[in-house]
DNA sequence: TCTGGGGTCCTAGGACCC
DNA sequence: TCTGGGGTCCTAGGACCC
């Protein structure tokens, strides 16, 4: 069965965004017009590329890569702070504007959506039609491009959507991967990553019309399942469908990059404590319970470990996962210098609203009073209005 | 000059059960 | 004198995406 697919991706999302933003409050200069882009804060050892302007990529400077690379290669470049309130503001305005066209709006990522026409083209209207209608509307109605993707094949039109930018449509039907998909090299393909390329490339396969054609035995007997998923891909045979229904998270987490390298578990415990109030809370408002509790550390030589627990029943109270974040911690630590602390819950379930347990009301109620309060006031006063003692404690003792 | 943060999915090995 | 095999659950790590 042939679907009607379109793939629709914001050019340089962040900063068009943060662009159309400034215009909007009066700023005169277009960051879009200027070497520019979306950066961490340096001082905080964030300092990486988010997003670039078209003008900063004609310089050389990538995406994800140290500013002070950025810098060298263009010195004027222009350096903003990323605003992810902003971006979700954007990107809720475009979905609404996708809804128009069809309810089948899969939300791939916050600056990206799958549509499927696929049973909402009237009669005599054309895909691609509808795809420059909507391109031309979203510049017109909220003065930033996209770039969209046509096909019968939803992988097939999530790679067309990239061919070129900005503010183009590319269609990539199934009758046209020979002419258009297969001449690519193997790192286009969508799931075919900087480590992957290289074992293939020693497998005689760089072109996408290499893998398609490789025989697909051979690919599962050395990529196991991910090798006949990528080989699907290459021969427009995905068959995925359009998941416009909006799924519930599997697991929600927080991790920071500390301000400089930490080598005591009770300065890590102060930080262990924020993260593990920032989860709960998401996980809260999501009206969701964890299973399982997940804590990593990167340390000085970035290499990533972490420990997971599977808790004995299900929670959503920050103490909870804070006793079993510290034990993890504890375990995981060996006195390495450490850059970088995660907590990350899993294994998530949705609350049952009449089915609280007696173990609940007993055990948790003392916990999940506390929990209420705090949460209220974060809900109205803003997130950093309160903050647990222990954090209080430790930055008296800093100041000390 | 020094490398972010939020996710999903898959794999492999060990424990445990029948 | 040697030591099944299948299934499930749990954990750690890694690849990939934006």
């Amino acid at each position: 069965m042939d679907r009607k697919i379109l793939h629709i991706d914001v050019n340089n999302a962040f900063l068009s965004w943060t662009a159309v933003d400034r215009l909007k409050h009066g700023e005169t200069l277009d960051l879009r017009t200027v070497p520019s882009i979306v950066g961490g804060d340096e001082e905080k050892r964030r300092g990486i590329v988010v997003a670039k302007s078209n003008v900063a990529k004609k310089f050389g400077i990538q995406t994800a890569e140290p500013i002070y690379m950025a810098r060298r290669k263009c010195p004027s470049v222009l350096i903003v702070p990323a605003n992810h309130e902003l971006y979700e503001e954007y990107s809720d305005k475009l979905y609404k504007l996708f809804l128009e066209y069809t309810e089948k709006v899969e939300r791939f990522s916050i600056d990206e959506c799958f549509l499927d026409l696929t049973e909402y083209l009237k009669p005599g209207e054309d895909l691609v039609k509808t795809g420059i209608e909507i391109k031309e509307r979203v510049k017109k109605e909220f003065n930033f491009t996209v770039n969209v993707g046509v096909s019968d094949d939803k992988i097939l039109a999530k790679v067309a959507s990239d061919f070129e930018k900005p503010d183009k449509i590319h269609t990539l039907f199934k009758s046209e991967i020979e002419e258009k998909l297969w001449k690519l090299p193997i790192g286009e393909m969508f799931l075919v990553g900087k480590k992957s390329v290289p074992k293939l490339n020693r497998m005689g396969i760089r072109t996408i019309g290499d893998l398609a054609k490789t025989d697909k035995a051979v690919l599962i007997k050395n990529f196991g399942k991910y090798g006949y998923t990528i080989w699907k891909y290459a021969n427009g045979e995905s068959n995925e469908d359009v998941n416009y229904i909006q799924e519930k998270p599997k697991g929600i987490g927080n991790s920071v990059t500390l301000p400089y390298d930490v080598g005591s578990i009770e300065e890590l415990e102060v930080t262990l404590v924020e993260l593990v109030q920032k989860v709960s809370y998401r996980l809260r408002k999501k009206n969701m319970y964890a299973t399982v509790v997940n804590v990593q550390l990167k340390n000085n030589e970035f290499k990533m470990v972490s420990h997971q627990k599977k808790l004995m029943h299900r929670t959503d109270t920050t103490n909870e996962i804070l006793v079993v974040a510290k034990e993890l911690l504890k375990e995981l630590y060996t006195g390495d210098l450490i850059r970088l602390i995660g907590v990350r819950v899993d294994g998530l379930i949705e609350k049952e609203e009449f089915q609280i347990s007696m173990f609940d009301m007993k055990e948790e109620s003392k916990n999940r009073k506390l929990d209420n309060v705090i949460d209220n006031l974060k809900d109205k006063y803003g997130y950093d209005i309160l903050t647990r003692a222990t954090e209080l404690k430790n930055s008296s003792e800093k100041k000390s």
